[in-house]
DNA sequence: GCCGATCTGTACTGAGTCGTACAATCGCGA
DNA sequence: TCGCGATTGTACGACTCAGTACAGATCGGC
């Protein structure tokens, strides 16, 4: 059987572990690809698999009572869903679902304890790792809290493209209004303003980023801190 | 020297060690009072100790570039301040700062760091509520998206309540609007509805929780979800 | 008992967003 | 090529809350 090489690996959690971290998780990941909508973690419902994701753009939401969704996380190959696993906790109230399709490795839930319990190393760096998601949720409660809809909607556009290669982001603004919790004209209003700026040009059920600085700027320093905090414990960010 | 005794520990985290994980805490332990305004966590500075504690309330904020601060979370004798060190994190852009006067038992750093490597329970229990620190601080962002500022406002004087012996929780309008990050007179209008409702009397710096089940219905739904998590994790609620 | 600081109540205008409705446009499949 | 569903653009009134200002109430210290 072929060594898999750690220079393939996508995920850049993975590929900072040493050799032989990495090939430990390697020997009991199996690839997987990702469809839109497809569902990670069911809201209530005990956690199967970790996944380390390569490509693809996945979003942690709650329902509200109206049936309502919000965002309260991100995660692209910089991370893995599956955090409360990792804390030692078998479900969630909350519901990972594919956003923008990708591949991921996934770890069955027993095989990824065994993992961690053997793989001291491991632990540390999904812990740096479980950290900053905390970082991120907590920056969308500032968010959500003291910014107008522009700034938030920079905000999350910067943290898509991060993730995304290219800069052409498939969203529609209807979504978009979800994620922000927010009505969709508003969205559509919001996305003429950072079109207007130069920021960004927008497609149907597509958003081009063309000057990242540009929506820094509009973003009012709502972007970037969690971003920082990945850079400095983890390494360079993808 | 005397042995501590378990059924003296008010905090809820370290009463659910077996007693063996507790002793080996307590013999690092050292007992402190939080006065009003004592910073437990600066923001950017290494995290010297972690904070269990035994009574009051400490508040997680950030500052955001205006000089304005908003609350991310909130800890009282359910949990402990310093998390980011259990996930192996030096510092933390977030400021924990003594909102309630208490007391704690708090560990050096690196004595912590010892503890969990040696104490696997320990661990596990401290990422357990590691967990739910990070669902509170979630449906924060939910809430500060889709809640009004009423709702907002229940919500954060059950969570208070929570961790508060009696009825009375010590807090000014201003301090209220600066944790919910909204204007002060906005407030004072909220509290004036809650009271015409019957959850709560106000008082000059105090609000007086008369009737949770007021409160709750108040609080839209808001409030109850990390509650419900840290029950069915960790065991009896404060 | 008085004074100054703190806290609370109230008022006004404006910005931002909501909820809703409906028309225009686009793109895919028949 | 036509038609239909999905997406986007626009409008309007209503409501929440921001920002600000200031007066009254309350408390603690002298």
């Amino acid at each position: 059987m072929s060594v898999p090489s750690q220079r393939f690996v996508r995920n850049t959690l993975l590929g900072a572990l040493d050799l032989r971290d990495y090939e430990a998780v390697r020997a009991v990941a199996e690839p997987v690809s990702l469809a839109r909508r497809d569902v990670l973690i069911a809201a209530g419902q005990p956690i199967t698999h970790v996944h380390f994701l390569e490509s693809g753009v996945v979003s942690e939401v709650t329902a509200t009572p109206g049936g309502r969704r919000i965002e309260v996380n991100l995660t692209g190959r910089e991370g893995f869903v599956g955090v409360p696993l990792l804390l030692d906790v078998d479900r969630t109230p909350y519901e990972s679902f594919v956003q923008i399709e990708g591949e991921a490795l996934r770890v069955e839930g027993v095989a990824f304890l065994r993992l961690i319990q053997a793989h001291d190393a491991l632990r540390r760096c999904l812990s740096l790792y479980a950290y900053v998601a905390h970082l991120q949720t907590a920056d969308t409660a500032i968010s959500n809290g003291n910014h107008t809809l522009e700034e938030r909607l920079a905000r999350w556009l910067l943290m898509c493209h991060d993730r995304v290669p290219g800069d052409a982001l498939p969203v529609t603004h209807a979504f978009l209004s979800t994620m922000l919790g927010v009505r969709r004209p508003g969205v559509t209003t919001a996305i003429h303003s950072l079109e207007g700026a130069g920021g960004i040009r927008a497609r149907r059920s597509q958003v081009e980023v063309l000057d990242r600085e540009k929506l820094k700027a509009a973003a009012g320093g709502s972007y970037g801190m969690p971003e920082r905090e990945y850079r400095r414990l983890i390494g360079v960010a993808p």
